[in-house]
DNA sequence: TTGATTAATCGTATAATTACGATATACGTT
DNA sequence: AACGTATATCGTAATTATACGATTAATCAA
């Protein structure tokens, strides 16, 4: 991709991106929607639930818990995870304003 | 990337990862703002307000207009962007839908 | 201590994304 | 017709993402 220039954008939009690339595969809004429900699972149900080997599983988990959206304590042998819903509800803040910003914008240039 | 897995999903997570892909580069961010500010611009108004070529700036208009969110019109030598607004007001309904959605079973869980 | 269970990580293959320059195309102007 | 302008597309390179099997590591049970 040669190099990359999403440095010099505003840390606004960085933070929007960020939050929306967590959300940009279905296996990831699956799991949160899982977490969400369960309040906390092992990987293993996961595993279950979704149509993926245990390694991806594991590699999506990884990448939530990349940006802080969930968190893993180790319990035995299993990996509890569960929500960071103070991050969590940062980010669907962020979503939400970005998303009143530009439909205001509409409503100043249609006015 | 082997073989995806993702139209194994339900459709409404699908179309959630699809508009939140759209979303995940701050280019195509930024490219939404501008949009909304002007009511319609030039790929070349882009590119003087995106650190980016013009190439790439085409690129990231192609794929939003893929999916919708932008419409293009031909004028003379310049191509016309916009908002369909009819489109992103939808995903954004989806999305706002999603973030409650995952919070009320918060609730549930800890009350 | 041996064996079973769980999950993280490694290695790897393939695909998609991002970025740019160069080119092609289309239109307007002279 | 020739030239300039605007942008889409092509070709290409580098990076990142997705997916899996195999291995490793850690814990618990027998």
């Amino acid at each position: 991709m040669a190099i990359s220039r999403k440095n010099e954008f505003p840390n606004k939009n960085l933070k929007l991106a960020e939050f929306a690339k967590a959300l940009s595969h279905p296996a990831r809004v699956a799991i949160l929607e899982v977490l969400a429900k369960k309040q906390k699972c092992i990987c293993g149900d996961l595993v279950i639930e979704l149509p993926l080997a245990q390694s991806t599983v594991s590699q999506h988990l990884k990448a939530l818990k990349e940006i802080g959206l969930i968190q893993g304590e180790v319990d035995g042998p299993c990996s509890n995870y569960c929500i960071d819903w103070k991050v969590l509800e940062k980010y669907q803040k962020l979503m939400s304003q970005w998303s009143h910003q530009i439909s205001k914008l509409k409503k100043v240039n249609s006015g």
